[in-house]
DNA sequence: GCGGTTGCAGCAACCGATTGCAGCCATCGT
DNA sequence: ACGATGGCTGCAATCGGTTGCTGCAACCGC
């Protein structure tokens, strides 16, 4: 509850000259004590961490900067904090950073290589490093602006720059191996957004088990990842004679899910549905939809601790070579899926 | 393209000293031509302004603050990044910030009022000021914590702390006005999460013209603000007799109108909905729905804004007093808004 | 024409830490 | 017992700006 003013000219925080004193040692043994303990004998070490506990001593995070060249400040930068995925992405990362004292400052690029670049050509001597998630810029630029500043990348990977992917084709592959083991052999994929980096790799991931087992993937779409279109794609999905579609994202398939059950088609019994997140709960809400559960914190936390990695590693001198990590992403629901109808599911009069 | 390293020994940034020698000037005079323009001949200005443009001088942040006290760091709490409402008053607060040059430092509280004192103490000094998003916190450990720094407090009214709030009561009173005005009585509402400091307002905002009318209002709930609860509440609000129904959020605004779909419940012909928020384009996409919308973005400029005020305010002696903002939110939708039916909507069979 | 402003620029101290180097003392080897 | 070694500690420079104070020169009015 108190400010910790006990000892010093009250009114100001406490310095490290403060602690010093009050420990009879210099400056710069304090320092030592506190920020290299194995510098400094024992007794010493321990007389400055009592004094400085005793004041409520904090390092001035500016005066440290202005030295070490390391502010604590890590910049993440995300498309949009609109879409729901990268919230946990964020609060991972801002777990991860507190945990080793330093901060996240979250920056938005709005979907714009432009603006991304922009922000973190603002930030560059402000922060030690830059997590860029889903990034727009091309390789080249990345790879530029990694070779100034230390740089992560989440959701996308590239060579010559650490990546921290998810696996959501292989959830995708098993959630196209659960539809064919149980009969399905046409399944309707509702594309994401125009441009996705993403999309054609999930429609591979789908299409590879299908195809095997003699089916076919239809692919509708793009659309944008909005409960609407779901609702706007219903109407297209059932002309697809599919018997089991997978929606790119689950805001979409809960205006699927929506539009399907007013035009009188029954889930799963006439149609299986699936979707490439779990961000709604859709999985645990419905068993027979499946859903990815996309571990995103764990995405968050991993870029953090990989950043400060070549952090420290570059401090240190040697470079350190870039390091791809693949986060496995965890079907759930789908316990009560079922298999196609005797017929293809569209019943015409729905369609009215 | 080119990292601007035209002068002085390459490969490091350009000091303030680079400048001054190119300019022909001391450093003081470097540093006072740059930030504080006035106190310096016009000649000499521009020969500094010229000097840095050439080099690509920046001011190194940290050796800033260390002589100023001020870091160019704001913090911006929110409870969550997961609820959609939160998004845009980051950006706009985050625009808002990079405008004057300023950049926000965004931490999640995650609901709980130790968690956001511990983020505050632990940014103490390194950020300029606090905006707090919905603050868990006591109005007195509130008030303590704005003497410490400048705060703003949003989507929360209390004395002695600047705010910036919505109008969603006044948009809901909207709301229940438009209802009466087409004949409804008997309102329901889907109250919002427990111990919502908001919800209580809410409720009451609809009442008043309501009861003004003879009408009455059914609170249901607390509900947590998702899609489920809206499908959960649809059971209870069909038993109420009620004519028009009020969602806490347009998320779970969405759940209801799904549910009552598949019960063959009509909108709006049999029940009229509306809801207190416009986060999933309910509003625009279904015309016979009214809902809020909560122009969000404003809400985080504005409050950088009386950030920075009470800033510079301080920095300049003189305390400033707290000033309270209040947002006006629109109604949108509603256009194809139904009177209430003939006879008391739900059908009792529906309920089956 | 002279004392008194006024405007502009520079010197040097300072913000709060870190760190290379030097000095000190104790311990060790022989 | 004496020089060498090594572990601790302190001095002072440094990081990159800011700012109070001083000094200089041009300009003012009388």
């Amino acid at each position: 509850m108190t400010t910790g003013e006990i000892d010093g000219a009250a009114g100001r925080a406490p310095r490290l000259a403060d602690v010093a004193r009050i420990a009879g040692v210099s400056v710069s043994t304090a320092s030592r004590a506190l920020s290299r303990p194995e510098m400094v004998a024992a007794g010493t070490r321990e007389r400055v961490a009592a004094a400085a506990e005793r004041v409520g001593f904090r390092f001035h995070p500016s005066a440290r900067a202005l030295t070490t060249g390391r502010t604590g400040l890590l910049a993440l930068c995300v498309p949009t904090l609109a879409n729901p995925l990268y919230a946990p992405v964020v609060e991972g990362a801002q777990r991860a950073a507190e945990e080793i004292g330093n901060e996240i400052l979250v920056v938005v690029g709005e979907g714009s290589a432009e603006r991304e670049f922009g922000l973190f050509e603002r930030l560059r001597d402000q922060v030690d490093g830059f997590i860029a998630v889903r990034p727009h810029g091309g390789e080249r630029a990345l790879a530029d602006l990694r070779r100034g500043k230390p740089l992560v990348v989440v959701n996308r990977r590239m060579r010559g720059v650490s990546s921290v992917v998810f696996d959501t084709p292989g959830g995708l592959r098993e959630i196209a191996e659960r539809l064919t083991a149980l009969g399905h052999r046409r399944v309707a994929y509702i594309g994401g957004p125009e441009g996705s980096w993403m999309d054609p790799m999930r429609r591979a991931a789908l299409e590879w088990p299908l195809t095997e087992a003699g089916g076919t993937v239809v692919t509708l779409g793009p659309y944008p990842p909005t409960f609407e279109s779901g609702m706007d794609a219903a109407g297209e999905l059932l002309t697809t004679g599919s018997t089991a579609a997978v929606a790119y994202n689950s805001m979409t398939l809960l205006g699927l899910l929506h539009r399907l059950t007013v035009l009188g088609v029954r889930v799963p019994d006439d149609l299986s549905l699936a979707c490439a997140d779990d961000l709604t709960g859709v999985g645990l809400a419905h068993p027979d939809i499946m859903a990815l559960h996309v571990p995103a914190q764990d995405a968050g936390e991993l870029a953090v601790r990989e950043l400060m990695a070549e952090i420290d590693a570059r401090a240190a001198g040697h470079d350190a070579r870039p390091r791809h990590r693949v986060i496995p992403v965890d079907l759930v629901g789908g316990d009560a899926a079922a298999p196609p109808p005797p017929r293809p599911a569209p019943p015409e009069e729905a369609l009215a």
